[in-house]
DNA sequence: CAGACTTGTCATCGTTCGGCGACATCAGCT
DNA sequence: AGCTGATGTCGCCGAACGATGACAAGTCTG
């Protein structure tokens, strides 16, 4: 889940903090912040505290990756794998 | 390249900033930011506002994501990646 | 080495952050 | 419908943020 904003960010944090049946109130309590930054983080205010965001973000068990879009996708493997001995056997039955 | 604290934050823009032959003063320009804020910032200071943080990752070309590490790692080719045809060559050759 | 450029540090100012308390509103359950 | 708990909003206060200017210190090049 890529978060190009703090509002990405805010609802993500929502969305997360219900999938896992938190409160605001308990994640407050986790992080050690107030209720009333739990609610500002989640509408997505710009101007929080990045410390804090980060702490939050892994009060939710979340990783923060950060990196060059530029490189190159990994290769994705076919959905249906290639049966390397069948098609070892196929030729060695028909070279 | 993950990022836990804001320290962990701050290395990572620096060296990309310096990846990309780049000033601070040039860096702040691009972002709308002083640059005594990516001087803080580079030294890992927990108290910077997100959404600027945010921005100054986007200006350097990085992208954020946020991710659940106990999600299955995708499946990652081998460096060097099977030649399939001469595998089936060397069979032909010696069944 | 000197000079130019870059980075680090300090202090000041106006604005606003985060905590707190309080209340309003919403959501879910019986 | 009433009740309970969860969430949203508001205002106030002390701390500190970000911009600015200035200077110190570090780095690089000819």
């Amino acid at each position: 889940m890529y978060a190009r904003t703090p509002a990405d960010l805010g609802r993500l944090v929502r969305w997360r903090r219900r999938a896992l049946a938190r409160t605001q109130q308990a994640l407050a309590d986790q992080v050690g912040v107030s209720r009333q930054w739990i609610v500002r983080l989640e509408a997505g205010r710009s101007t929080l505290e990045v410390g804090l965001v980060m702490r939050t973000l892994r009060a939710l068990g979340l990783t923060i990756e950060i990196s060059d879009p530029a490189e190159p996708a990994p290769v994705v493997l076919p959905h249906r794998p290639i049966d390397l001995d069948e098609v070892l056997a196929a030729v060695r039955r028909n070279p």
